[in-house]
DNA sequence: TGGAAACTTTGAGCGCGATCAAACAGCAGA
DNA sequence: TCTGCTGTTTGATCGCGCTCAAAGTTTCCA
């Protein structure tokens, strides 16, 4: 598990202008690497040696703050680009990178990031979005962490894990790996109670259904209402 | 005041690698413009026609939400970029610009962004550095918001404001521009009222001195403490 | 110079959500 | 199958910071 096949691969906007000889030679620089669950692909203010790709499964960004709180940036998922300090000008990394679930990642030495910006247009500009969209979801989090009460702040973040990481079920949408009350709390800035109490209050009225570690939105339309705080 | 003097701008890390004729060139497709007071450099989802160099003045970036609360995200002074939607892939700012003295900015039609991204590599460089040093903060701010209390965020504010745009003075270090209670409170999710409280507080501590928009840092050691939550 | 507008201060009361506390439920490993 | 660990639920209480209210102060403009 040293290369993986191009195919995977080829068809991300990323990579939309590397021909089949420089895709070869590019993932021939990168490493894959399995990260089983609750594992670090990398840890916060750790030196950044690499840059990461995720070839599959779910990791959690999180910032631990001086006193040891912890609290979530965003969830990743198949596909996103991860620990691209170097595009930041960074030395080390801003961020825990924890696997939710048994995750594969590609990881390339930080030392190819300038030359592949260089040679590769598509590669810089959809790099340069990825940043700027987390950049401006960023914003509307402390906006909304600014503005909104609690309820509104874990329903937001709800309809962001379903638009992100929701799986389709017969009566809902299922949030696509395993997620605790703990973790939304760590989302939203308040605590697992509060947490449990809002999704018990929400279960009464069929907005979800929710047990250990998994949620499934039953009625998006209502969470929406109480994410824009007219309940 | 079409052209602005090369020589203003030629030491900034973004023209690192312009030489003098592709300066001149590129500041001739640029126009400079006088923003007075209060008055709006771009305005929030209005289509994106330019990006901005602020040359002169300090300006306040805020985020309206849908329910017309207002959020500062930051306040950016001489020198910076804004308005760099290009490189975020949009095609509309993602907020208000505010002058919040007199300013002057230098203005590029959004169209050159993609070639100039190509054609100078420390422009690309320094504006992807940027946006990453934003992301950061931003991330930091949002730990900030779900962890500090509401004393704690009011320092940290003060803190990144002397360290961007204080200016040292006899007794301490002076916030360079007119600001608020209500500015600081729009920076940090509160009231006018809470900030007026907590500022009066710490003027009987002689930690600030402070007027009509108007503030003094006298003891930047005090705040830290307070913002790290060891008061 | 008068008056209005913008900004600041301070008090009183209350509610959201944190904290403290304790029991319960699902899952993994012995 | 039992046992311990991890995650969830629910109750009781308390306090931070918001809201409502009103007065004071500085600046600006007519």
């Amino acid at each position: 598990m040293n290369t993986p096949d191009p195919s995977l691969i080829a068809s991300m906007p990323l990579f939309a202008d590397f021909d089949r000889e420089a895709l070869a030679e590019f993932l021939g620089l990168g490493q894959s690497r399995l990260v089983v669950r609750s594992q670090h692909v990398f840890s916060q203010d750790q030196e950044a040696e690499a840059f990461y790709l995720l070839l599959d499964g779910y990791v959690r960004i999180e910032l631990v703050r001086p006193n040891g709180e912890v609290v979530i940036v965003r969830f990743a998922s198949t596909g996103e680009l991860m620990g691209i300090a170097p595009a930041l000008g960074r030395d080390t990394y801003p961020a825990n990178s924890v696997a939710v679930v048994d995750c594969v990642v590609l990881g390339w030495p930080c030392s190819v990031w300038a030359d592949t910006v260089r040679r590769y247009p598509s590669f810089a500009t959809a790099a340069s979005q990825t940043i700027g969209t987390r950049l401006q979801e960023a914003h509307d989090r402390i906006a909304e962490m600014a503005t909104a009460q609690v309820e509104q702040r874990i329903a937001s973040a709800l309809l962001r894990l379903a638009n992100q990481s929701g799986r389709k079920t017969s009566d809902g949408i299922l949030i696509d790996f395993p997620i605790s009350r703990q973790d939304l709390s760590e989302m939203t800035g308040t605590t697992l109670h509060t947490v449990s109490r809002t999704l018990s209050a929400w279960e009464r009225r069929n907005i979800v259904r929710s047990g250990r570690k998994r949620i499934e939105i039953l009625s998006g339309h209502q969470l929406l209402l109480i994410a824009e705080g007219r309940t």
